[in-house]
DNA sequence: ATTTTAGTTGACCGTTCGGTAAAGTCAACC
DNA sequence: GGTTGACTTTACCGAACGGTCAACTAAAAT
C-alpha cells in the first residue's frame, strides 16, 4: 500500500471507531485527524468532505460485517437454522466485547448513523440502504435453503421474510443499546424463529 | 398557563419537533430558541442545559404517545389482536402523515434519540430506558389479555414477549426510516402477531 | 410603598465546527 | 536535471456551538 494510501486507511479507520463508539455528529473532522495523526489538510486531500468520508466508512463496514461475521456465520457447513444460531451468537459475542472495551453496548453501526442521519444527509442514507440490501440477500440465500431443506414453509416470502428478520435484528440491538445490555441480545434474538416460521426449534 | 410557562412551552415544543425531524445535535440551542420566539438567555432560565431540554421533551413525549396512541389502540373494546392491528394501523397512518409533511419517514422519536444519544449522555440513555419501560407494561398488559382470551399460548411469558414486540416495532421503523417508505410499517408490522404466537393470526 | 420574585433581553465568552488556500516536501518519471 | 503530481503542512476563514452574565421589566407579595 502506497504511503498515500496507508494515510487515507488511518482515516477511515479512526472514523469508523470514533463514530461507531459516539456518532457522526459529535465526531468531527478535527478529532478524526488527530486520532489519525494527518493534518487536516491532508484530510481534504482524500476526502471532498466529512459525508464523503462517512460513505467510504459505511462501505468499509460493509465489506468487513460481510467477511468478518455474514461469511462464517452463514457457511455452509450447518443446517439453515443452525446457522441463524451461529449469526446470533456472533452478535452477541460482539456486543459483549464492545461493552467491556467502550463501556457501551454499540448496537449496529449501519442503524446506529441510519437513525442519526437519514433525514439529514440523502447520500449517506442511500448508503446505508445499499447495505441493508447486501445483509438482505444474504437472508434470502439462506431462508432460500431453509425451505430447501423442509426447515420452513416452501411457500413462504423469502424476501418479505428477509426484511422482517433483518427489522427484528436491528430492534433488538436497538433496545439491547438503550439498556446497554448485551444479555438482550442473547435472550430476544432467539425468537426470531418464530419469524421464520421454523417448524422445530432448537 | 402563566406566561413563564407558555414560553417554557413553546420551548419544548419547538425542541421536539426540531430534534424529532432532525436529530439531537442537529439543532442548537439557538435555533431553538429562534423557533420558540424565545431569547436564549430565557431558555436558560427554564432549563439548566440542552440535555436537561431533552429529558423533559422526552417526558413530554412519553405522556403524548400514552395518551394519544397507546390508550386508543390498546383500549379494551376489541380483542388483544385486535387491539394490536389497531395499533399497527396508526403506526402506519403516523408515519404516513409524516412523510407527507417532512418528506421523510422520521420512525420512533425515542428509537432515534436512543440510537444517538446513548453513549454520549448518560441521563438521555437512562430516560429513554425508563419511556421504553412504559411502553413495556401496556403490552405486558395486552399479552395477559391475549392469554386470559385464549389468543395465545397461556403459558408464554408476557414480560419477554413485550420486549420481543417492542424490539420488533422499533426495528420495522428504523428500517422504514432509512428506506424513508413507510409502506414497510403496513408490511412488516404484522409480523408480530408470530412473535405473540397468536393461535388465529388475521 | 417597597421588596421580592419570575421572567426577559441582548451582548458576550471561549471553543469548535466544516472547509479553504497557499506554500512546501519528496519521489517518480522523462 | 528538471518537471510533474501526489502528498503534507500550517495558517486561516466565517459561522455556529453551548453556556454566562448583568441589566432590565413587570407583577405579585408583604
Amino acid at each position: 500500500m502506497s504511503k498515500g494510501q496507508e494515510t487515507k486507511q488511518r482515516l477511515l479507520d479512526s472514523a469508523q471507531e470514533l463514530m461507531y463508539s459516539r456518532s457522526y455528529s459529535d465526531v468531527g473532522v478535527q478529532e478524526i485527524c488527530k486520532d489519525a495523526k494527518v493534518q487536516k489538510g491532508s484530510f481534504y486531500h482524500f476526502f471532498s468532505s466529512k459525508s464523503a468520508l462517512t460513505v467510504e466508512v459505511l462501505e468499509q463496514l460493509k465489506m468487513q460485517m460481510i467477511e468478518s461475521i455474514l461469511l462464517p456465520a452463514f457457511a455452509k457447513d450447518l443446517t439453515p437454522s443452525k446457522r441463524f444460531e451461529r449469526f446470533i451468537e456472533y452478535a452477541y459475542q460482539y456486543q459483549v466485547q464492545l461493552k467491556e472495551e467502550y463501556g457501551y453496548v454499540l448496537g449496529c453501526p449501519m442503524g446506529n448513523i441510519a437513525l442519526e442521519m437519514s433525514t439529514q444527509n440523502e447520500e449517506i442514507r442511500k448508503k446505508v440502504e445499499a447495505l441493508f440490501e447486501s445483509i438482505f440477500y444474504v437472508f434470502v440465500d439462506v431462508l432460500d435453503d431453509a425451505k430447501a431443506a423442509g426447515e420452513i414453509d416452501e411457500n413462504a416470502d423469502s424476501s418479505e421474510l428477509a426484511q422482517v428478520c433483518l427489522a427484528y435484528g436491528e430492534g433488538v440491538l436497538l433496545v439491547a443499546k438503550t439498556k446497554n445490555d448485551p444479555e438482550l441480545v442473547k435472550k430476544l434474538l432467539p425468537h426470531v424463529s418464530k419469524l421464520m416460521g421454523l417448524k422445530n426449534p432448537g
